[in-house]
DNA sequence: GGACTGACAGATATTGAAATCTGTCAGTCG
DNA sequence: CGACTGACAGATTTCAATATCTGTCAGTCC
């Protein structure tokens, strides 16, 4: 049986609401598009999400998400020294964001727009992802390769620091030339903060 | 005399401006307002900036420089050591960008549109900024305090991770409570990986 | 003679009427 | 009974006509 014909479900509402969104953009999505993308009636949406802004926002978080969790498998990577895992970690958001950005510049654009007219998730996605840099420095911290009081705090200030790199208003730089080794110069200098001296 | 019959001159065309910009906000600006505030018809102002966007980056350079001065006081002050010049210097940019952003917020608003398109001016206000960075873990460097291989990077590293206490992008998280130990804590790492150990 | 004006052409912005969208709900269908 | 439809009211967006603005330049006025 073709996937149109199948039960209508959230997912399938967030996968037509993502192809929606990729080809007309976050301004002229409507749900009576993502309707019609699935062959029923706008009223049939409405019974999975209570407003557009609610399926914006489920939509979003999807998306954030994917990040999310690709990154959470280095964060707990017991294998590795916490030093050498925080150098893991933060490259790969880079190069996670990087990607996006590159591969689909009008997608990523169009999640741009949605993430800051969504307060909320983009809190708990910095939230998500804060928390597990904190693991990662609280493991620096117990083993003795990090100096650090309270690993929360230097979190923050870490994921912070870098937000040139992961930011999506500075997508437009991650291309420029130089960049990696700006990058490269920013982590360094934070991980001989972390460091305990001896 | 009437300031308004003095000779027309490129500065009083600078300050009518800047107050119709407050008025009227960067969308509905216009020359033709400029020339009226100024009692004379806009075909003049055209004498002084051949276009709009010509006004527009001058008006702009000017407050942006209004800020960059400010702070070179604080990066050839010679009598402190550098790292309190580099704390001193850090926390004057933070406080004079969020003072700027707290106290005219309309203003602010409109010159942040202005900068972000006008990207040369901008660029030539961070080289600035950086140059006085520069200047500062230099001195650092030469001093012992600091252990730096290339001031110039390094500068850059340091500019870009305190981004979100001068970036107008990051503006209206300035006034959020908890945000002054937010810099405390990430200009306490910097400065940690900054300096020489020993 | 040089600072300034004001009318002009083409480009851009405003406006309001018509079209579309959001969110609801009584009713259909299996 | 419960998933779904489609017509509806009020809100929002589109579109085309209308008005304003940008940039020029021949001409005015000390």
């Amino acid at each position: 049986m073709p996937s149109t014909s199948e039960t209508l479900t959230a997912e399938r509402i967030l996968e037509a609401t993502e192809e929606v969104l990729r080809r007309h953009g976050p301004a002229k999505a409507t749900v009576v598009d993502v309707a019609r993308a699935l062959g029923v009636s706008h009223g049939s949406v409405y019974r999975h999400f209570r407003t557009k802004a609610a399926l914006r926002e489920a939509v979003t978080k999807r998306w954030l998400d994917r990040t999310s969790e690709r990154l959470a498998g280095i964060a707990a990577a017991g294998d590795r020294a916490p030093e050498q895992r925080l150098r893991d970690w933060l490259a790969a958001l880079f190069e996670a964001k990087r990607h996006k950005a590159g591969d689909d510049p009008e997608l990523f654009a169009t999640y741009t727009v949605l993430v800051d007219e969504l307060g909320g998730v983009v809190h708990d996605h910095i939230a998500d992802l804060t928390g597990q840099l904190t693991r990662i420095i609280a493991a620096g911290a117990e083993s003795g390769d990090f100096a650090v009081t309270d690993p929360a705090t230097t979190a923050r200030a870490v994921f912070q620091a870098t937000g040139r790199f992961h930011d999506p208003c500075y997508a437009r730089e991650w291309t420029a030339p130089g960049i990696g080794e700006e990058f490269e110069a920013l982590v360094g200098l934070l991980v001989r903060g972390l460091r305990a001296v001896g």
